[in-house]
Order: structure tokens, then sequence, then C-alpha cells
DNA sequence: CGGCACACTGTAAACGTTTACAGTAAATAA
DNA sequence: TTATTTACTGTAAACGTTTACAGTGTGCCG
């Protein structure tokens, strides 16, 4: 195996100065010339293990979230993917976490130095979470609502200003009886869209009632055709927000079988705009929250914040948008 | 920083002691406790690099493949997560590959050490790539149709034998004119496809013509759209196979668009079975080539190696299954 | 009581880099 | 001519581990 020993017997130099020439400090053109022959021929690659251990770098980031079955963290994914790809760092991806404990032992580990720096979305919020991401000895950027008693980089997106344009339009398109699909009630995300929800309601007097919010077991297309399925009944709803775009499909899905016409006698909206929302028929009016861009700027406040260490922390909102498409239209 | 020095220093022994402790060889009950004491109060990690530099494993598990845009590489990735998640293996992402010559680059900086093993489904099949890749100094399991010239371990889906169902299934249906709607040609599933395609069609004595094949520009919705605008006339078709289940979404959202029937005109098969097929309205036919499967069974195959490097290299098929629906259904 | 096996522990080298520092030769200044 | 600067280059230490090897103390056997 190639090493730099190997290339600086090679070149006739120290291995000073190999590693000079690999990384473009000073050196004499004839020098250099004899060197990168030498890399050549041997093909070597400088091993990322001992520059890693020597400048204290692994040129990694990890991205962490809760799931990757969900569409919205695929698309997360993605922009984050695309922000790294012109540069030296490469993508860790830390997914599926089913417990708070599992999390924790995650963040752990992180001590290990293995990444530069820690994206994450988490899905619950726990006080332990948050204090042991707050002991983290490298850069977070936080993509969600930021727990009390941490400061670091966030990316926030404003959903429930989404949900109340979508009430807004909801109403304004004749709708008064209008419902909540929740994902679970634990997760972050679940608390935020119920007040959210509730806000709105009353901000466009409107009558809220606990009973108008059903409550899913996950935001999963199954989970949302399960609480449809609980509910049977939608005749006391015309029409139906739910917390994600995969809960809304299950509920057309039982809206399909049970002959109940979108948007006559129920109007839809989800939350994402995954690609999905465009190809489901009707197709589904959404609150889009931009998961690919939020993924793509907390990558760019982290590359900025391993760039200057010392700035200030920041937070990038996000504002959502209303696609309106089939599934809300006029009656 | 807590180092293994620390840790030594403070529970009173040789850094030699704390490393066996923490690895688990020999050690005596008193120093032990005493270690693994100072370990948790000083919340001491194993730095990566360093055991990384001295054992020569990163404990890293590169996964790579073209796009993550692509619901069936998502899918690949969860089952190569899943698989992953009890050991004590990373998984590193390596996706959004735009030319050969970045797959190539890639490929070249595995040589630095940062991964223990590639897991990986090249699109596009070139000899640099098959040359790069097998003078990898670390294993390689391939997902899709191995190259010559290669020796490594491998999970195949029989793709063929799922198009050759499907069109079984179309004729038994009463279809005899099919369409194919073929990503782009210069990728692996794309000739793959075509050829299983044409052999299919001359099997079941219908008649094969290269205007029955039309070329999307991408596996893609998108592109299955625009192939789908380029046609515009599908009357000489009563059905069609689409390269992947997004192309297909296309190819229904042109149908819908312009009141083509289906299943009653058109018959639609997508291929791949991803979580859209069976949310479209009509629901979409698929040939589910378990990709999810596959991602876990590569990394199986993967841990497997790792733990006995000399065993010989094996190659795990998967069948297809059709899944019927309401987009294939008898008219 | 000497010798030996045993069980554990410490010393030190090694992994492959980067980089502070010292050294050297050539070029310039005095 | 000599002194000083300049422009490189080499030596060696360090990063934080693991592990071969040697060392130590205890208990057991003869």
């Amino acid at each position: 195996m190639a090493t730099i020993k190997s290339v600086a017997l090679q070149a006739g130099v120290s291995i000073a100065s190999v590693s000079r020439v690999i990384n473009g400090t000073v050196a004499r053109g004839e020098t250099e010339e004899r060197v990168w022959k030498a890399v050549k021929e041997q093909g070597y690659q400088p091993n990322s293990a001992a520059r890693a251990l020597k400048v204290r770098k692994s040129e990694q980031i990890c991205l962490s979230f809760d799931d990757l079955a969900n569409p919205a963290y695929v698309s997360m994914t993605r922009g984050v993917g695309r922000a790294l790809s012109g540069t030296d760092f490469r993508l860790l991806l830390s997914s599926a976490f089913s417990s708070i404990e599992e999390i924790l032992k995650h963040l752990e580990s992180m001590g290990r130095g293995f990444a530069d720096g820690l994206i994450i979305s988490p899905i619950y919020s726990d006080k332990r979470i948050t204090e042991a991401l707050s002991k983290l000895q490298i850069p977070v950027v936080l993509i969600g609502t930021m727990p009390k008693g941490i400061d670091v980089d966030n990316v926030w997106v404003d959903s429930a200003a989404g949900v109340r344009v979508a009430v807004d339009h909801l109403k304004s398109t004749g709708r008064k009886k209008i419902g909540l699909i929740n994902g679970p009630i634990n997760t972050n995300p679940g608390r935020k869209r119920l007040a959210a929800f509730e806000s709105a309601i009353r901000d466009f007097d409107l009558e809220f009632s606990q009973a108008n919010v059903i409550q899913a077991a996950a935001f999963s297309t199954d989970a949302g055709y399960a609480a449809a399925v609980e509910v049977q009944n939608f005749s006391r709803f015309d029409s139906i927000i739910c917390a994600n775009d995969q809960i809304a499909a299950g509920l057309m899905k039982f809206c399909y079988e049970n002959e109940i016409s979108i948007p006559e006698k129920l109007a839809i909206v989800g939350i994402d705009n995954i690609d999905l929302a465009s190809l489901l028929r009707p197709s589904l009016t959404s609150i889009d929250l931009y998961a690919e861009r939020r993924g793509s700027l907390a990558a760019q406040l982290m590359l900025d914040r391993l760039a200057n260490p010392d700035r200030p922390t920041q937070k990038i909102i996000v504002e959502p948008t209303l696609v309106i498409r089939e599934s809300s239209m006029q009656r």
C-alpha cells in the first residue's frame, strides 16, 4: 500500500515535502514534479484516518433524523448532499432511531470525532437530548424548532404560518368545519401543528373543538388510513388538514374506498408538498415546507460555521407556501 | 478533551490497561472498576481516527448510487441502514453522481481508507468503472448486473423475469399491442429492460417493433410525462410497460390530462413497486424488485465478507413479483 | 524453599500523517 | 568579499490509539 513514505522514497525527498506538495504549501518546481510523478505511479491517496488524527478533522458531516421512510426527510438529505457535493466533506447518515435512548447513545458517540459537525432534525423533544446536544464538542445545526436552553445554528420553518394560510384558504372556499388529522402528539411536529391549527381556527373565528382533532399513530400513509377508518364518519367535517402528505394520502385512500368525494364532500390539505401530492387524484393541496431547501441551507450554515467557528449563531427562517390543487377546490 | 491518557492518569493505570479494559481483553476486577469509573467521569470516548489508523478499520460502509431522488434507491438505503443498525458500522452515503468522471474520482478516493467496504449500485456501465472497482482494496458488494471481468459479491434481481410475467399478464387480459417507455438507454437498467421487453414480446408471440419503444430522458416522473407528450397519440397501444413507477406516474398524468382512460384504453405497468404505486388512481400494477430487501441483503453480504474476507464471492438472486392493481385490470 | 506457571500490568513501538523548527544553499545587499 | 535575506527542504515530534513483549507478583508444586 502506498504511503507518504513510499512516495517520498521514490521521489527522493522527505515525507514533509511530499505532504507540502500535496497540500499545496510551498515547494520548488522540480520537487513538486517528482512528487506528483511518484504519487501518480503509486496511486497514492493520503490516509484519511491519519490525517484526521493529526488535524483533528474528519471531513465528515453527520445528518441525523428519525426516519428515512418519510419523503420529506429524504428531500432534506438530498438538500444536504447537494450542498456538500462540491466540498471535501462526506455525508454520514444516521437515521431510524426507535427511542430516545438510541438518540442519546448516538449523540454521545459523536464525541469520538468521526464527524466535524452534526445536522440534526429531532422529532422528539427531551431534556436529555437538549442537554446532550449542548454538550457536544462539534458544531450543531438544528433543523426544526429550537428547544430552550440551547444555542446553535438553526433552520426554522414557520409551519404555523402555513397552517394559517391553509385555514384561510379553506374558509375562503366556503369551508367552516375544518378538522385536523395530526401525527403523534409526543413529537415536535405533532405538538407544533396542533398548536398552529388551534390558533389558526380561533383567529379565523371558527370554533375549535378537541373533537375535531384526530390522532394518527405515525406520520405515514398507513397511520393516516387507520385514523380515517377509526373515524369512519366524516360528515361532521367539510375539510381536513393533515399533519403531512402521507397521512393525507391515507385519508384519501379511505375516501376513495368509501366514496367520499374530494373536494366536494371533503376538502383535504396536506403538509410538506412531497412529489406525491401532485400525483394523487385528486391532486393534493399542500403546504410546502421546502424540506430540500432547508437541508441545503442547514448544510451551508454548517460549512459556514466550520470555516468560521466563532461567528454568532444564526437562524434562518423559511416561509412556507400553500400550493393549491384539486383536493381543496371550490365546491 | 478526555483521552486514553487522561483516563489512565485518573485511574492510576497504564494506557495499555485502559485500552484493554475498554476492548474487553483481560483485566483484573479492581483495575477494571477504576478504569470504568474514570471513563464515566470524564465522558471518555475513544477517538475513532486514532483507532482507525491503528487497526486499519474505519467501521464505515459506503453506499453509493446515482440518485437519491429515486425512491427505489431510497428504499435500498433504508435496507442497508436497517441491516447496519445493530452493528458498529456507520453508513456513509454517496450519491448524485452526474458523470462517469465523478464516479471514478469517487472510487479512487475510496483508497483513502475511510470506508471498510463499498456497496454500489452503478447505473452506468463503463470499462473504467469496472477496472476501478476491481482495483479497490476494500470489499465491494454490487447491486445490479455484474459487468464482465470482475468478481465481487453480488445481489441481482431478475428483472427480465418480472417483465416476462408482466407481458404474460397483459396478454392474458387481452392486450396485444404492448409498448415500453424505457429510461435512458445508456444506463444499465435501461439496457436490461429493453432487452427483457424485446425477448418477452417475442416469447409470447407478439410482434416486436422498435416503434413501440419510447425513450424517456430519465427515470423520473417529469421525463415520463415528457415522453408521453412526445408520443401524443397512444392509439396504437393497448398497454404500456414503464421502466419504473415514476415514468409510469408521468404517463398516467398525461393520460389523466388527455382523458385516456386507464385501464380501458390503456393498461399500464410500472417497475419497482414504490409506495406511490398503490396511491395512484387508478392504482398502478407494478413489478416489485424489492429494493429495500436487496439493500439489506447487500449489507449482510458485506458484513459477512468483512467477518470472513477469504470466503468465495457470493451471488444472491432476488425474484421479482408482479403486483396487480387497477391500472391493468381486465377491460 | 526454589522454581515455575499463571495472571495481570506496564513500556514502548507503531499506524500515516502534519507541522514547528532548524538547516542549507542561493541570491541579494552592503 | 562577507553578511543578510530568501526560498526551500529535512528532522523529528506529535496526534490517540493498539498490541507485542517484557516485567512483576502471587500461588502452587515438587
